[in-house]
RNA sequence: GGUCUGGUGGCCGAGUGGCUAGGCACCGGUCUGCAAAACCGUAUACAGCAGUUCGAAUCUGCUCCAGACCUCCA
């Protein structure tokens, strides 16, 4: 089976030829590391979790990379523009590297609960400096790039009469003229598009390293063409990341590859769609943003109750990675449900008593969701496949129809392929339900307490002797009741 | 202003010319001491207008609305 995506390069569904199979090189955004990880993030990191799941299901060898941006990303384009990680160091008086290093284990722990794997390389940009200079180096050498005051700028325009710049936005470098004309302090560019390479840094910038041009940094878009060459070659088959990266950071990502290699580094561009709230979009610099550990937690105003991550998983798995996603509590809500029923139909499977004879097509099940996945990773399908099979277990499960021993083991074993293997959906099982436990006991032996009340020895009999046998200890007591497990 | 998406039933969300996903919620039924679960069934939809077609949610045009990007954002 051949895996089918949208390449935005085109704006085509295409079928995705590897450049050396089989293997397959996948570079992926990862975050900037200045805040808490949010709702947003879960949605590349598991939209590209599916896609190297999925390509790994079907038997490539991939090397996954995802960046952690730790230097570099400004919080503008002016000459004045802030590293987005000193500003936040110098808000809480810390070192730069001890603000990165603490969001970039938040991330982590936020990406493994959502049950998302970990990638193969996980570069950092300040471990890459020197790739980055060396690039910056070639690009100049090849004309595409000048010295302002000891920064360097890509010399868009003079690359845009070669070669296409905007090809993967759509934009057109005569409209972005007009369109960013106002902005003041961007003397040291030619022009307003033009974008840093490597800055200097002002003296009290900290975060700073030597190069042949100045004490500085690198410009945000260089970390992810050196840091992509470096682990998967001069060219390699899929680049990701949010839509909102697609201009101007993988613009400028295309340019600076051409400049300095002479070639495109990427074979298919592939960029997930945002998550909206209240139907606009969820971000940091909007203020709209709920972190992951608030929906685990619940401890945000929006939310009604606290959801897991595998609600979240589900919910985002349950739309297609190129659609806009509203959150709601409905929504989430719905999500928690359907998940819950989908995994309880799985333990259903256990109890279903083998007949001789099978009256479904067991073989369908893997067929038509592996078909859904390869579809351009179209997720929601595949669940609803799952559904349908949900729907079958319990009328196997009522009797309803009949299922051979043989079938049931694939039926057991493909249904626990896609949700556990590809879908990365597992039983979150009774994982800090200790009050849940505690209020059933105790709901129990309250029901026994009536029994006794009433005389019903059997029943109160059976209630301890079964939860006995479970495990729990029941304690009598003149006044009611003790109990362990 | 430029570029680009999208508007599907109460909510979320698939579906690119006829066969009208799926989840959640709702309603009726079966089962059940009651409840829950499960099963069976019903209902509700394609922003508007015009056009193409035997036939359109799906194609074309226009209108309205929403969103994204054009400064940083996943």
């Amino acid at each position: 089976m051949k895996l089918n995506i949208y390449n935005t390069l085109t704006r085509k569904k295409e079928i995705f030829e590897p450049l050396k199979p089989p293997f397959v090189g996948l570079y992926v955004c990862g975050p900037t590391v200045y805040g808490d990880p949010h709702l947003g993030h879960a949605r590349p990191s598991i939209t590209f979790d599916l896609l190297f799941r999925l390509l790994k299901a079907l038997d490539y060898k991939v090397r996954y990379v995802r960046n952690i941006t730790d230097v570099g990303h400004l919080e503008n384009d002016a000459d004045q523009g802030e590293d987005k990680i000193a500003k936040k160091a110098k808000l809480e008086a810390l070192e730069p590297m001890e603000v990165a290093s603490y969001y970039t284990n938040r991330y982590r722990d936020a990406t493994r609960m959502l049950n998302v794997l970990p990638a193969s390389i996980e570069p950092l940009a300040s471990g890459h400096i020197i790739e980055q200079i060396e690039m910056v180096k070639k690009i100049i050498d090849n004309g595409y790039a000048y010295q302002s005051n000891g920064s360097i700028y890509f010399d868009v325009e003079k690359y845009n009469k070669k070669h296409l710049y905007g090809k993967l936005s759509g934009r057109v470098i005569d409209d972005m003229q007009e369109g960013t004309r106002s902005l003041d302090g961007q003397s040291d560019k030619h022009n307003s598009f033009d974008f840093a390479l490597w800055k200097k840094a002002s003296p009290e910038h900290i975060m700073r390293w030597p190069s042949p041009w100045s004490d500085g940094f690198p410009g945000w878009h260089m970390e992810c063409s050196a840091m992509g060459a470096k682990y998967l070659g001069e060219n390699f088959d899929i680049h990701g990341g949010g839509m909102d990266l697609m201009f101007p950071h993988h613009e400028c990502e295309i340019a600076q590859s051409v400049a300095a290699n002479g070639k495109e580094a990427v074979r298919y561009w592939v960029h997930n769609n945002m998550i909206t709230i209240n139907g606009q979009k969820m971000g940091k610099s909007l203020g709209n943003f709920i972190t992951l550990e608030e929906l685990f937690t619940g401890k945000h105003k929006l939310l009604t109750q606290p959801f897991s991550p595998m609600t979240i998983r589900f919910f985002i798995l349950q739309a297609q990675y190129r659609s806009t996603l509203d959150f709601s509590n409905e929504a989430l809500l719905a999500a928690q449900k359907g998940y819950e029923r989908l995994m309880a139909a799985i333990k259903t499977i256990d109890k279903i008593a083998p007949a001789k004879t099978s009256t479904i097509d067991v073989s369908k099940l893997k067929e038509e969701c592996m078909a859904a996945l390869c579809d351009d990773l179209n997720s929601p399908i595949a669940i609803a496949t799952l559904f349908e099979w949900v729907k079958t277990i319990n009328q196997l499960h009522d009797k309803a129809q009949t299922i051979n021993a043989e079938d049931l083991a694939t039926l057991k074993k493909d249904i626990l392929f896609i949700v556990e293997d590809l879908l990365g959906l597992k039983d979150e099982g009774d994982n800090g339900n200790k009050e849940i436990v505690s209020g059933l006991v105790e709901m129990l032996l309250n029901m026994r307490q009536e029994a006794k009340d009433n005389k019903d020895w059997s029943t109160s009999d059976k209630i301890r002797d079964k939860m006995a046998a479970l495990g729990v200890k029941v304690k009598d007591r003149k006044d009611g009741f003790d109990w362990e497990v």
